[in-house]
DNA sequence: ATGGACATTGGAGTACACTCAAAGGTTGAG
DNA sequence: CTCAACCTTTGAGTGTACTCCAATGTCCAT
C-alpha cells in the first residue's frame, strides 16, 4: 500500500504520515524498487492506534512513549494510566486559567459599560485603571 | 533611563522592550551619543499600558492595534470593547474545547481501572476501544 | 512517448510571546 | 588602564502538530 492510500484509509494526509515517521511514532516503511514507502497493514493499525490515543487526549510525544514501551514487548496500561492522569492535571489547570481570565474579560465589559464618556488625549480609563501588582515601583 | 532600568520599573527584560519595539508596540526611543536607547518617563507609562491590557487577556496584536488608534488621536474605548468581547468569545470557546477534553480523559480513567489485566501482546485495549469516527472505512 | 497522478526530499511557515546566544561596543569606578 | 556591568545587533530557538512548497522522480494508461 503506497502513502495515500494508507493516508486514505486513517484520514490523514500523506505529509502527516511522512511527519509521524520523522518524529518516531511510525517506523520507516521498506521502500518499492523505485523508492516509495510500501505500507502493510500493521501500518494501518498503528496509525490508527495514534489517531484514536490523540482523540483521548494525549500528545504525540506521550503517544510516541507508549509505542516505544509497547515495541519493548511489555504491555503499557500503566503507562498509559500515569499519563492521561497527567494530561487531566494539565487540562484542569488551563481550565482554571482560562476562568480566571474569563472573569477579568467579563469584568472589563462590565467597566467598560459604566466607563464616562472617553475623555481627548486618555488612552483607555478602563485598561488604565486595570491592577497590576508590582509595576509601579 | 537606559533600556535596564525601564526594564526593572516595569517588572520584564531588556529583551522584551525590544521585542516589544520590534513588534510596533513601543516607539523607537532616541539614542544616547554611545548608541544607547534612552527612554523618558512617557515610556514607562507605554510599558505599563501594555501590561495592563495584557493582565486583561489581550493579546499583543490587539494592544498595537489600540495602541495605534490612539496615538491617532482618538480614543480606543469603542475598539477595546470589540477587542475584549472577541477575546471572551474566544476564551469561551476554548473552555468548552477543554471541558470535553476533560470528560474524554476522565471517562478513559475509568475505563482502565475496570480493564482486565493487560494480555501480552495488546497495546492497549482502553485506547484500542476508543471510538474513533470514520477511519476504519 | 507522453501526460497526469502520485511519490520523493529538504526546508520553510503557522501561532504566540518571548528568550537566549554570540560577538562586539560603551560606561563608569577604582 | 582595566575590569565589570551594561548595552548593541542579528539571528535562532522554544512548544505543538502539522502544512505547504519546489524541484524532481516513478508509475501506469494511452
Amino acid at each position: 500500500m503506497r502513502i495515500g492510500e494508507l493516508a486514505q484509509h486513517a484520514c490523514v494526509t500523506p505529509d502527516t504520515i511522512r511527519y509521524y515517521e520523522r518524529e518516531r511514532l511510525l517506523r520507516p516503511p521498506p521502500r518499492t524498487p523505485g523508492g516509495y514507502r510500501d505500507y502493510s497493514q500493521i501500518a494501518l493499525d498503528d496509525l490508527i492506534f495514534i489517531r484514536k490515543a490523540q482523540v483521548l487526549g494525549l500528545r504525540l510525544r506521550d503517544i510516541r512513549e507508549i509505542l516505544e514501551i509497547s515495541s519493548g514487548g511489555r504491555p503499557p496500561c500503566e503507562h498509559v494510566r500515569a499519563t492521561v492522569s497527567a494530561r487531566l492535571s494539565q487540562v484542569e489547570g488551563r481550565m482554571r486559567e482560562l476562568d480566571a481570565l474569563r472573569g477579568t474579560l467579563k469584568d472589563t465589559l462590565v467597566r467598560l459599560d459604566r466607563a464616562p464618556e472617553p475623555s481627548a488625549g486618555c488612552r483607555c480609563s478602563v485598561i488604565e485603571s486595570a491592577a497590576l501588582e508590582a509595576a509601579e515601583g
